[in-house]
DNA sequence: CAATCTCAAGAGCACTGCTCTCGATTTGAT
DNA sequence: ATCAAATCGAGAGCAGTGCTCTTGAGATTG
């Protein structure tokens, strides 16, 4: 495959880029169900049919979005993450929560299309989930690094996961490695309650309740990195 | 307002609850994008425009759907508390989560329209909120209760909340009457934790990753609860 | 040069939400 | 009991959708 074989392909490429930009802009006023093949053929002043050459569906269309949103989302969790100390374990979880926040306000119609509901008749392909779990893995690597360096002080607070949750913590390893069981468990709360918090935040849940949401976030995300005990020593901001 | 005026308001008022009914059928096979007025009207043997003398929109017809969603996911909350003694909040508490958890498996789609992606170009009016809050208010109760009766033991994990969550806290000492600032930030986080699981759990999330959902979910409620302390000291299950 | 492959265009199908008009029926006041 | 007014179902029609199929022009390759 090289750079660029023949004048076609190189045409073929660009037009199949354009297609999924103009879509992007699409979705981002509109929506997903709002997405429209022939509009965006129209805009490109092309007649729809022909764009069905490029993409055979518009579920094709979709999965390319929901592809380039999770690798775009991934990326910002990954450069926040990366800005870091590594050591600042901490101060790296409060900034991969505001990486999601941050992205997810900034792009409300590509967030809902990838963690809102699923778009009916909609089957997401094999390819999505290697850049579905970009974050994860940066969370996982988070909470890993600070095991191993013993920077982990879970509160006591009750509950051991059960004896079921076994394989699916193995499973979880392959992102958070070395860690126990009861500390996978927990993780996987902090996962959940981020996005959970996000998704509320979104999709209009706050409305007339939760006014400075920002602040509220912070401290949400504080919280939450306190059920693996996870708190800075001295308490430092963004 | 008299049970039955007029044989007209009577075949009015059956024919739109017919309508509602096949509706939200529909909503339970097609989800709420694939929610058809022609459809509907097929089915109950009319024509499509007769449907728009009883709902002027599709989206009269949507909000019709979520408010009888919002009241039934409430009704179920509140049944699993009442079952509940009184005294006893972490099971309150759990059988609450649990609650949601089932008639969100129960109901996919309902849950989708209410806890997922708003639909574009829909505006959620004000009738929505009254019954949308029914729930909140019993987590709310279960949580003041627990607090007045001094059952609270909240961990030493770190943050206070910002001060300018004070605004916030004081609007929501509405459904959590009497609870202070603190205790009402990380009851926002059991909140958003609960739904938080459960729409990752619906939304396709967890594919692949967390298998045994109804086990680890219970775990993951009653570490939500350790963030306020709700803590049973016997541990029982329901 | 010629055969092949690629692609844009257009017509068409079945579907959608929604509007308007037109008669038929029911209602409520006279 | 009569009669105007309100209500309602049916039908046609508009603009839009995803998608399929055919047609003909153009680029690519042997």
């Amino acid at each position: 495959m090289s750079a660029s074989r023949t004048a076609r392909e190189r045409a073929r490429a660009e037009l199949t880029r354009e297609i999924t930009d103009t879509a992007r802009r699409h979705l981002a006023t509109a929506g997903a169900s709002g997405l429209s093949l022939r509009a965006v053929a129209r805009e490109l002043g092309m007649v729809s049919s022909a764009v069905y050459r490029y993409f055979p569906s518009r579920d094709d269309l979709l999965t390319a979005l929901i592809i380039d949103g999770y690798n775009d989302i991934g990326a910002a969790v990954e450069r926040a993450d990366a800005a870091r100390d590594r050591g600042d374990h901490p101060g790296r979880w409060l900034a991969v929560c505001h990486a999601v926040r941050d992205w997810a306000l900034a792009h409300p119609h590509e967030y809902a299309l990838l963690y809102g509901s699923p778009v009916p008749g909609y089957h997401a392909p094999r390819e999505t989930v290697a850049a579905a779990i970009r974050d994860t893995v940066v969370f996982g690597g988070i909470v890993a690094d600070a095991h191993r360096a013993g920077a982990l002080h879970p509160p006591d607070i009750g509950p051991t996961p059960p004896a079921s949750f076994g394989g699916d913590a193995e499973r979880l390893r392959e992102v958070i490695p070395e860690v126990p069981d009861d500390i996978v468990a927990r993780a996987v709360t902090m996962w959940t309650g981020l996005y959970g918090w996000v998704s509320f935040e979104l999709f209009g849940q706050f409305n007339n309740t939760i006014l400075d949401r920002a602040a509220a976030f912070d401290h949400n995300a504080r919280c939450l990195a306190g059920l693996v005990g996870l708190t800075s020593s001295h308490g430092d901001r963004d």
